[in-house]
DNA sequence: CAGTGGTCTAGACCACTCA
DNA sequence: GAGTGGTCTAGACCACTGA
């Protein structure tokens, strides 16, 4: 039944999603009507749409007009905050993220990643490279170029420290607000082998990823490498709500 | 300058997006207030509202609570269509699809496509083998399986038929609202490396997709398999708008 | 035809940003 | 403190579904 308190979009989200993951709806079925729902919360049609297409976004509702709101799904898909940090992913899996860094120095920034960044070619930058884990196994080799503004307060943090989106969001109130991610494959390389103790020529996912804060300022560009059968990327898509796209590589 | 006509949603994002794709709007700037915008285009901020979530969620725009409408990038993401039919989307990029069915036979769903399916174990499927090209380079192998609903329908399609989903729609009305994606890495079997002409253990990115009916109805589930250096998947993602996911592999 | 979601209006108050 | 986006209300009409 609904919590009688629930009046904001947020907190009738969440209990509908509650809901749903505890199966009082399950896939294929319908819900109550929008209106109907809007009186059992006390609310307007409104807000109850706000709610219901927060769901939909991501991927357990779907509208069938004429008829109601269809559960799609009832597995919980990952918050943008686990999406971005590899720490926090790998804590919402009850999984222990572990890393240690490889290199960190300064240099100028190439062509490449001058455009990603939005700054001047040769402008100084920070390279890091890290080699993450999870439960102690390599799983992720991750090179990330920052730009001057923040390179010197990243430089600051522990080469052990696990989250640096989390640091960077508790010591200095730099925060993310998105990320573009691009996703293909690559063989692993000289010094990829070295680094992640493969061999050379065997596939990688690669994830190349520009952080942006609220204002839209690109905080780091980070290319990672993936060893197979370690994460999968899953995208929900349909016609009205997902930004994912495929494009030729360059 | 605004349409004068524009006064849905609809034709407010088209407007929009027209005019920062033209550059009136460039990145980093930031657009006129939403009470400017509804009296300019004659209507109510909801409106304007629901037409700027929609620039938002496909990556254009990102709003700053207190200040104001900014852009973030000109670049338009694709269209769910152009996600969903290689054909669509190789059009959309001026290149030319193309291909051959390899195989095409009936069978008994396995446990895993059944799960996918949502039908019984062993009920009857059609799987299709097809190699895709895009003007006339191969880029990639697809495995797909069809419930027994379609399956039928589906076999009756021409093989050189260049876009199955288009065909699906026009001839049958069976129309595709919503697709699930997972992404990963594979090395190169030996059955691909015949009909890709590429050598064993080499690196493939592996969509495994699962294509829904607006009701929820699983259409097909696809296997699909691309050579190294032909596309890259991108993800536009921000705190509320987006769906992509990372999840370990099964 | 009754009921559903899709859309739009016209207003209100709040939280936040920035000069 | 003026101006911005964030949220919510209360209603209206339309397009579509399905019995």
């Amino acid at each position: 039944m609904p919590s009688a308190s629930a009046r904001s979009h947020r907190e009738i989200l969440s209990d509908l999603l509650t809901r749903i993951v505890d199966d009082e709806f399950v896939p294929g079925a319908t819900l109550p009507s929008e209106s109907a729902l809007a009186q059992s919360y006390g609310t307007t049609r409104g807000t109850v749409r706000r709610a219901l297409a927060g769901l939909q976004t991501r991927g357990l509702l779907t509208p069938v007009q004429g008829s109601g709101w269809v559960v799609r799904s009832s597995r919980q898909h990952q918050s943008f905050d686990e999406l971005r940090s590899f720490a926090q992913w790998a804590r919402g899996k009850r999984m222990v993220p572990g890393g240690r860094v490889h290199a960190a120095d300064f240099g100028e920034a190439s062509a490449y990643e001058a455009r990603r960044l939005r700054i001047g070619v040769r402008s100084r930058v920070l390279r890091v490279t890290r080699v993450r884990t999870l439960d102690g196994r390599i799983v992720m080799l991750e090179r990330t170029c920052y730009p001057e503004w923040i390179a010197d307060r990243v430089a600051t943090i522990p080469g052990d420290e696990a989250s640096v989106v989390e640091a960077l969001s508790r010591d200095f109130g730099v925060i993310t607000a998105h990320a573009d991610h691009a996703m293909d494959v690559v063989a692993v390389s000289s010094t990829d082998a070295e680094l992640l103790g493969v061999r050379r020529g065997g596939p990688l996912l690669r994830v190349r990823r520009v952080s942006c804060t609220p204002g839209g300022a690109p905080i780091e560009y980070g290319e990672d490498r993936y060893l197979p059968d370690t994460v999968t990327f899953v995208v929900s898509a349909s016609r009205s709500s997902t930004a994912l796209s495929r494009s030729v590589a360059d």
